[in-house]
DNA sequence: AGCACA
């Protein structure tokens, strides 16, 4: 640090700009009184005053370059210096190119809270944390983090400024409490001001950004296999880990949940490498592997209380497991793993996916291990359910929210027919296996089979 | 009398 007093503050030939930097002011000039002094030139069209320590300088800023080169121009030449209130102030070129001011920031009560964590573990708290905190003053629409000079910062969106302002009034300069904290945590205080933000732009569930106004909004690809840890409690209350491994439990088992349908239903999303079904509760549960987190967010949120079996039958509840991968044991009616080499075990399922070895096996002539529970199924043959799990009977309507948008389409007439509608399901269904009702998207109204 | 603010 030597000392290089080469400081070249200002230079006499500023380079013009259509801001001007005025100084010398008296005190407390007004906004009115620079607009006055610069009209003459041009227009005005930004100012700031109180500059400086002493609060005696201002910027001006006009519409066009020219015009700000015309007031210079004039007050150099001029035997009259440029005057407020009798007062000589000095003008030259500003180095900057424009005004920032963010009087409309910080000052003016908005819906939007600039929220600042201060402490040295900061950057630890979590965007749930936030929405804990800040939804004891009012429903929270959304939050946003991010890391900029000033340090960990969040954007905390209510429905109104009310809201906002008795969310800041409480917490501002206020602690959060320990309690919510991880242990070992340094305190976390809160700098509040009003952001000029109204409505928060948040694309994905994140562990950045948070929509608490719709649940429905894509996981960002970096929570689900960044991190992996960080659980996107879309309630903000859940932190239930991703995984690759579902936990599935069927309510209302009226029929048979096999291992088989349990395998057809959750191929639909991708390749499932195991199963291990199991009793728990006097109900029956089931774990579900996939290769990747993703493809089990896909299946869980796709699938997430929806019903097998039309009329509100074997409704499955699904959770993320804390299992990664399933260990196999044996091969049998309960468990199987599906990556086994051996076709004849492995490839129970051989035309869900159309994509499995053992697919090439011809109808009826798919080898299901399950012993007893299903005859041998021929490939045009339907689930071994009552007819009640096929038609779309009255009132089942409400099962599948998520397909409601294809209610247009009509089911197939049977179960020679396989084509698939718009909204289905992306199960390939290549086989022409016919499938339970997940992924029906026929509920409009009395189908043909009654 | 000599360049703000987040």
């Amino acid at each position: 640090m030597a000392s290089v007093s080469s400081q070249p503050q200002f230079r006499y030939t500023q380079p013009p700009s259509k801001v001007l930097h005025l100084r010398n002011l008296p005190w407390e000039c007004t906004e009115e009184e620079l607009i006055e002094l610069g009209k003459p030139f041009g227009k005005v069209v930004n100012t700031k005053c109180n500059v400086g320590a002493n609060k005696n300088q201002a910027f001006i800023e006009f519409a066009d370059l020219n015009q700000a080169i015309a007031m210079i121009s004039y007050y150099a030449s001029s035997s009259e210096p440029a005057q407020v209130r009798g007062k000589t102030v000095y003008l030259q070129y500003s180095n900057r190119q424009e005004i920032v001011n963010n009087k409309t920031t910080a000052d003016v009560a908005g819906n939007v809270l600039l929220v600042t964590i201060e402490g040295n573990d900061a950057r630890l708290v979590s965007i749930d944390v936030l929405h804990l905190v800040f939804s004891a003053f009012g429903f929270v629409h959304k939050i946003t983090t991010f890391e900029k000079t000033a340090g960990f910062q969040a954007l905390v969106q209510f429905s109104d400024a009310e809201t906002a302002s008795s969310a800041k009034n409480a917490l501002d300069g206020r602690c959060i409490p320990s309690y919510l904290l991880p242990e070992n945590m340094g305190p976390c205080t809160l700098r509040i001001t009003y952001s000029a933000h109204t409505d928060l732009s948040v694309k994905f569930q994140s562990h950045r950004s948070r929509d608490y106004t719709n649940p429905y909004l894509p996981v960002a690809p970096s929570a689900i296999d960044g991190t992996g840890q960080l659980g996107v409690g879309l309630d903000g209350k859940k932190l239930e880990p991703e995984s690759n491994v579902l936990l599935a439990s069927i309510e209302n088992m009226q029929y048979a949940v096999t291992l088989d349908v349990l395998h057809m239903v959750f191929s639909a999303f991708g390749p499932v490498q195991k199963i291990a079904m199991f009793d728990k509760n006097g109900g029956v549960q089931a774990l579900i592997q996939y290769p990747d987190v993703q493809t089990a967010v896909l299946a869980k949120e796709a699938l997430e209380g929806h019903c097998i079996y039309d009329g509100g039958f074997c409704k499955l509840h699904l959770s993320y497991s804390r299992h990664t991968d399933l260990s196999i044991k044996v091969n049998n009616d309960r468990s199987r793993d599906y990556t086994l080499p051996n076709p004849a075990i492995a490839s129970p399922q051989p035309s869900i996916l159309g994509q499995q070895p053992g697919s090439a096996a011809g109808p009826g002539t798919s080898q299901y291990g399950a012993p007893g529970q299903y005859p041998p199924v021929s490939g045009q043959t339907m689930m071994q359910q009552p007819s009640a799990g096929w038609g779309p009977p009255h009132g089942s309507t409400q099962s599948m929210p998520m397909q409601m948008h294809s209610n247009h389409y009509m089911p197939p007439q049977g179960a020679g027919s396989y084509q698939m509608g718009p909204g289905m399901m992306q199960g390939p269904n290549s086989g022409g296996v016919p499938h339970p009702s997940m992924g029906r998207p026929s509920y409009g109204g009395p189908g043909p089979m009654q």
